[in-house]
RNA sequence: GGUCCCGUGGUGUAGCCUGGCCAAACACGCGGCCCUGUCAAGGCCGAGAACGCCGGUUCGAAUCCGGUCGGGACCGCCA
């Protein structure tokens, strides 16, 4: 027996009208009449409506009585039009069903621990445990169908404009720098480790000096670092480097590249170019890097209007050197108390000091100019209550970054179907770390702005970075950067990081030798096919376009990993286990 | 590292704030019987949870308290 080339089930249209044909799949529900008996045959392409008629074929149809949920068949039959009145609009196989001569019960199934439905939402664990019962859900079949027509569409326009796919290895050397390594023990170097890749960035850089000029590679990248509804430890990336290129070179690739993609994937067609905004325009307007414009919600600075003001608590944090931001949510003078005190919540969760709004408990507090100011600044109309956050200037963003997305979502503000692509460029070459102290913005290799060199050594965090993030209806769907290919200004921008000599010798001396035998400039981008999935389908789950993701807390409970091993094996690898301290 | 939410039959919820009327309700699913055109099929009957786990308070706990485990959201972190 081989059903491999027998038709599929979702497939079958009135054109097969009359086609005796073999059928497989899985009992997706079964309507007994007693007489008749319906069943719904699911495969990966959709289901049809088999029917088993006792006057037809009666050993089929006694057979049909014990069928159960998640059986898996053999159906021998004929595609029939159904009788007029019984057709099913909401099928795409509705039009047909498959009269039923023969029945083999092939595998039987246990009733499943939750519905293999769209629409019910069983536990996440549970679901997690038998994610093979959840795949089968048309949904999230459907997803990572598109997903495959996502990465097949990328790889015929990366090999239509000359890119070679070079694979690079998985076991790297670890580097401090940037996300948490995950690392693999050597056994033949005992007490040292490689570490996994968290992007094969110098790698690729390495190719462009070795000559390859057009680099891409659909790439497993891992990052040890606390999981959230978009992240995943295990991420695939899209990774792209060029050489001789500039970063219109790369917009027009990857503009091209998702028209391409949504054209052929989604029939859609993108205008492009995309448009672009500054890096710190961005996080002052939307409070975020990664600006979602399905919805408006403009967030204003109203800081100088208020340094005199007598309201204390805004006043403490602009004393402090802080900022106040605001913006108007349309319409929410109708909002509760009580709906004003759960955004508080939401902001002291994400480490805001409080939220304020206006017109509210702080009106007495402030002056008519700068209620004013305050109103005219978020663009409030007489309907319309203004929501302020005073704080550091980070914070303030991510609070009103946050706040925003959440009153968007509540009151439903965003413009489904709308793609919008944006560039965040430019970018900065340095940002401020938590202490204080100077950190990369992007990564360490990332090209100053020529114009901007001589603000190196003075005033670093004006310099512009080549770099660019293209976001996606609030998702960062990819990031890049022209990178430094001198290996002077390398070894200077490495400096002002606060690197000594001999840490870049060990961490960088590869690239910077290679850097001596003739490298041309180069740059690249890397897009998250997770996140851009994401986007697609529109969800804000990652899970939903991941066939085997882990928990938050880096378990795959279907596999029950990670487990211990085999002392022998860490005996091998001269390993030893310190177990946590127990508080006692 | 931190904050918050959730954990009741196979699944989803109700009950928990205001302890006893709760060996716990409802829907779906499941089992049986009836039923020849349904497609969330329908009708009738039935089984199924001592309320994540441990401990405490109390005459009495699903309900209150502490801890713990598991899932999730967020802040930090993720170049």
């Amino acid at each position: 027996m081989s059903g491999f080339s027998a038709p599929h089930c979702g497939s079958l249209r009135a054109s097969d009208e009359g086609r005796e044909l073999e059928l497989y799949g899985w009992v997706a529900r079964r309507r007994d009449h007693g007489g008749l008996i319906f069943i719904d045959l699911r495969d990966r392409w959709g289901a049809i409506q088999v029917v088993f008629n006792p006057a037809h074929a009666p050993q089929a149809h006694t057979n049909a009585s014990d069928l159960r949920s998640e059986y898996v068949v053999r159906v021998e039959g004929k595609v029939a039009r159904r009788r007029p009145g019984a057709e099913n609009p909401r099928m795409p196989t509705g039009e047909v069903e498959v009269v039923a001569s023969d029945l083999e019960v092939i595998s039987v199934a246990k009733t499943p621990p939750f519905a293999i439905e769209d629409d019910v939402e069983a536990d996440e664990a549970t679901r997690l445990k038998y994610r093979y019962l959840d795949i089968r859900r048309p949904k999230l079949t459907h997803n990572l169908e598109l997903r495959h027509r996502v990465v097949q569409a990328i790889h015929r326009y990366m090999d239509a404009h000359e890119f070679m796919e070079v694979e690079t290895p998985m076991l790297l050397k670890g580097t401090p720098e940037g996300s948490r390594d995950f690392i693999v023990p050597s056994r033949l170097h005992p007490g040292e480790f490689f570490a996994l890749p968290q992007s094969p960035q110098q790698l690729k850089q390495l190719l462009m000096v070795a000559g390859i000029g057009r680099y891409y590679q659909i790439a497993r990248c891992l990052r040890d670092e606390d999981l959230r509804a978009d992240r995943v430890v295990e991420i695939t990336q899209l990774d792209v480097e060029m050489a001789f290129c500039t970063e219109e070179d790369v917009f027009e690739l990857i503009e091209g590249l998702w028209a391409k993609v949504w054209k052929d994937v989604l029939g859609i067609d993108i205008p492009t170019p995309f448009r672009r905004i500054d890096m710190r325009e961005s996080l002052l307007k939307y409070g975020t890097d990664k600006p979602d414009l399905r919805f408006d919600l403009e967030i204003a600075d109203v800081s100088d209007a208020l340094r005199e003001t007598g309201a204390t608590v805004l006043r403490g944090a602009l004393d402090a050197g802080g900022v106040v931001r605001c913006f108007a949510v349309p319409g929410g003078k109708d909002m509760s108390r009580r709906e004003l005190d759960d955004l508080a919540v939401l902001a002291r969760g994400a480490g805001a000091k409080g939220l304020a709004w206006a017109p509210g408990p702080l009106d007495r507090h402030l002056s008519e100019g700068e209620m004013a100011a305050i109103k005219s600044a978020a663009g409030a109309g007489a309907d319309d209550i203004v929501l302020l956050v005073a704080d550091r200037r980070r914070k303030a963003e991510t609070v009103m970054g946050l706040l925003r997305r959440e009153i968007a979502r509540r009151r439903k503000l965003v413009r489904h179907g709308e793609w919008n692509f944006l560039w965040v460029y430019p970018m900065y070459l340095f940002e401020e770390d938590d202490l204080g102290n100077l950190t990369y913005g992007h990564h360490p290799f990332t090209s100053p702005w020529p114009e901007d060199m001589a603000l190196l050594a003075e005033r670093p965090y004006d310099v512009r970075a080549r770099a660019y993030d293209c976001v996606l209806n609030g998702v960062e769907i990819s990031g890049g950067s022209i990178r430094i290919h001198d290996r002077e200004l390398q070894e200077r921008v490495f400096g002002i990081l606060g690197m000594d000599e001999e840490r870049i010798g060990t961490q960088f001396g590869h690239l910077l030798d290679a850097f001596e035998y003739g490298v041309p400039p180069h740059g690249g981008i890397a897009a998250g096919i997770d996140r851009l999935m994401m986007a697609i389908v529109e969800t804000d789950n990652i899970r939903d376009v991941v066939a085997f993701p882990k928990t938050q807390s880096h378990q795959d409970l279907m596999l029950g990993a990670p487990s211990s091993v085999d002392p022998k094996q860490l005996e091998e690898l001269h390993i030893q286990v310190i177990p946590p301290e127990k508080p006692s």
